[in-house]
DNA sequence: ATAATGAATTGATATTTGTCAATCCTTTTT
DNA sequence: AAAAAGGATTGACAAATATCAATTCATTAT
């Protein structure tokens, strides 16, 4: 396999290097290119900032672009009839957002939308396909990405479709916790009703439940900051149901 | 491209023919593959028969392998905790069941099972790594049935989750006229459990839902046989919630 | 500092959905 | 044909969840 470190190669943004940005120590689907071939997404990609609250991608536009999220965190959004809306996942540095008909009807579907300030590359869905063609290890690294979002899904599914509320703000806080914030008082920058939005439940059920939580001694709460104090009982709770 | 008809590679099985099971009109995604290809899948390949009811692939077993329906109808169950279970959705005809971990963990996070006598392939899943390898096209097809299949459990995620079960019982009933039976009475050949199974409700509810469907003229159903007589109220149904 | 805004919280109530038990069919077995 | 078995249906009721309105709280604007 030929050698990726291509600091050389950054010529449109000096500090924070794109070629840093794909090739940082984390390991993601880019580590399979090869020298020319990030050379060839970084000459080609476009650099954006969004700020908190803006629409990076919008369910129904065509989908021309995969986006790759930079710094910053992103929320998930499927947006079904009427206001209602469902958020399917956080996204956070590193991230990459294919999926959802890049490879097949060429639509969004769903909206991303930045919780933080956002840094981010748009990289035309061309180049993609023309490295899934020329590099049989990237195609594999996007199957297995594909792979896991099916999965996390299908598990989200479940659990939204067979458990009660307390079951779902269970997962929801270690999911959190666990998979996004590493770390454990942590600041979700998230609204109740966007909190709410994560497990299909209504604003008002989820301050319940959460305030239930807290008067039983499980997380202790201060706004936006939550503090899990037993994960155990957490875990109890999400498989009971 | 190379041509890829190859009738003479057939040795296992005369008279229902594997090339023509990959080969036999329906775009699928072996159709991106070469001659040598397609032989070298139809040699290593086990052809199984089931029986209705049997249990085709376990959650929570190693997967090492892609099973592709020949015939018959088979369902893809997510367990849950307890007996709880969700159907994701039916299978038929050259149905290929990758996705669920064959590229992650190499679990399956799913159960399949036959609703009818099912004819389907074992593929080892080294050499479907194989074919990803080398054949470029291969691995498009591969994400596009991927990227499919997440599209649809992202539609049945928000269905579920935000729609009253009216609104599910027809998003179900146009699923099977629409995309599974393409007939219009058609003989579900599922309990009434099974279908409740597929809502993510109760067979009490859903019973009660088709009764209403069934009193306000909708549809007539005769034991598993539903005539939809009225679409567009399906549809209208599915909207609103 | 005060008013105004919007989010967070709480309470009362309505709606949706599930549970449990009984009964009705239909099919199979005897 | 009678009995038994199991799925389908119905009804009464309970539990889960949503809705609506009121109130509190924190933050921004005046």
């Amino acid at each position: 396999m030929e050698p990726r470190r291509i600091e050389e190669a950054c010529i449109k943004c000096k500090d924070r290097c794109c070629a840093r940005c794909f090739d940082d120590g984390e390991e993601n689907i880019f580590s399979s290119l090869t020298t020319d071939e990030l050379e060839m997404l970084v000459k080609e990609k476009r650099h954006v900032v969004f700020n908190a609250g803006e629409t990076i991608l919008k369910q129904n536009t065509s989908a021309s672009h995969v986006v790759c999220i930079k710094r910053g965190l992103a929320k998930i959004i499927a947006e079904g009839e009427g206001d209602r809306k469902l958020i399917l996942r956080l996204v956070a540095n590193h991230a990459i957002l294919t999926g959802g008909g890049i490879f097949i009807d060429e639509i969004r579907h769903f909206t991303v939308q930045a919780v933080t300030q956002v840094e981010c590359c748009f990289i035309d869905s061309e180049k993609i396909y023309e490295l899934v063609s020329n590099n049989s290890r990237f195609a594999f690294e996007l199957l297995k990405l594909n792979n896991q979002q099916n999965v996390q899904m299908l598990n989200n599914l479940v659990g939204i479709t067979q458990k009660y509320m307390p079951g779902r703000v269970s997962d929801l806080l270690l999911y959190l916790k666990n998979d996004i914030f590493l770390c454990n008082p942590f600041d979700t920058r998230l609204s109740r009703q966007e909190l709410a939005d994560m497990t299909g439940m209504t604003m008002e059920s989820f301050i319940r439940i959460l305030k239930e939580f807290k008067s039983s001694g499980i997380i202790a709460v201060d706004g936006p900051t939550i503090h899990v104090l037993d994960e155990d009982a957490l875990h109890l709770i999400s498989r009971k149901g």
